[in-house]
DNA sequence: ATGGTGGTCCTACCA
């Protein structure tokens, strides 16, 4: 199972430990990013929706965890993302997309000339129609655009590309693919495009590479299940995706279930992956 | 059945 209830395996020696997690606030939530970096004793840790502008994110506390290393960008009460590292950032950037200023994507290389990118994909709103819905059209535009060559298209780069896709795209990423069919985050319109992004640019999905279809693996539940874990109706909404040389290092990916369980928790739970050093 | 809960920051908007 990818799953776990709490802490992970000992990391790899020379191994590179990568998480991402929609914290949903990290000033709320500053005490459960510590109990994160104790549970996966993570090297990078990726977040999404962090809600804090960039005055207000509390930089000092997170190096003091021991991730002085750090990239992020915020707007007031909403989206935000960040990159925090205990391994020195080299280069820096974000991208705009989709024709808003929303901060939704920030970009760093870590050392061995590894490319991170960490997005956080609009969620779309409700109605899965894109001329009556603004917000699903615009999380369709933002598709469109990172299966275009924003980067560069280059399968034999060293890149990873984490975060909140707000997209389950396989049928076993949902508790029930039927009745999904017409909820926004597994719409046709949505896993045609993921198929796309995957295929023009070479990504591998890691945590199906090592844990298939038809296991199912979620990493959200909503907040209006009383019951979340009993009923079960998860959706798996964050991911890891690895350019073929890196893919061919994955050792290891893992969801982090038993945070949905941490008090005060985010609605999602953190995804971990570890990279293992070379071959030289 | 058209809710249900949670975060931000003050009134509604977003997830």
């Amino acid at each position: 199972m990818p799953y776990v209830e709490a802490s992970l395996p000992p990391r790899p020696r020379g191994a590179i430990r990568i998480a991402t997690w929609n914290i949903n606030s990290v000033r709320l939530r500053i005490g459960l990013l510590q109990r994160l970096a104790t549970e996966t004793d993570a090297d990078v840790i990726c977040l999404q929706e962090t809600k804090a502008t960039n005055d207000v994110f509390p930089a000092e506390a997170i190096a003091a965890m021991g991730y002085p290393h750090q990239h992020f960008q915020g707007d007031k009460g909403y989206n935000g993302v960040a990159i925090l590292s205990r391994l020195a950032l080299d280069a820096r950037g974000r991208r705009l997309w989709a024709g808003k200023e929303d901060s939704r994507h920030v970009e760093a290389t870590l050392p061995g000339g590894i490319e991170l990118h960490c997005v956080y994909v609009p969620a779309g709103g409700d109605v899965p129609d894109p001329a009556r819905n603004e917000k699903f059209a615009h999380k369709l535009a933002f598709l469109d655009e990172l299966a275009g060559d924003w980067g560069g298209v280059d399968r034999a780069a060293r890149r990873i590309l984490v975060g909140d896709l707000n997209v389950a795209p396989l049928e076993n990423d949902v508790w029930s693919h039927r009745q999904l069919l017409d909820v926004v985050s597994h719409t046709p319109a949505e896993t045609k495009r993921f198929d796309a992004i995957l295929s023009a640019h070479g990504w591998v999905d890691a945590v199906r590479r090592l844990h298939p279809e038809p296991r199912r693996v979620y990493t959200w539940w909503s907040y209006r299940n009383r019951d979340w874990r009993g009923s079960d109706r998860g959706r798996r909404l964050d991911h890891v995706w690895l350019s073929k040389p890196l893919a061919e290092r994955l050792a290891s990916a893992w969801v982090l279930k038993g945070a949905r369980d941490w008090p005060q928790g985010s609605d999602h739970v953190p995804v971990v992956v570890d990279i293992a050093q070379p071959r030289r």
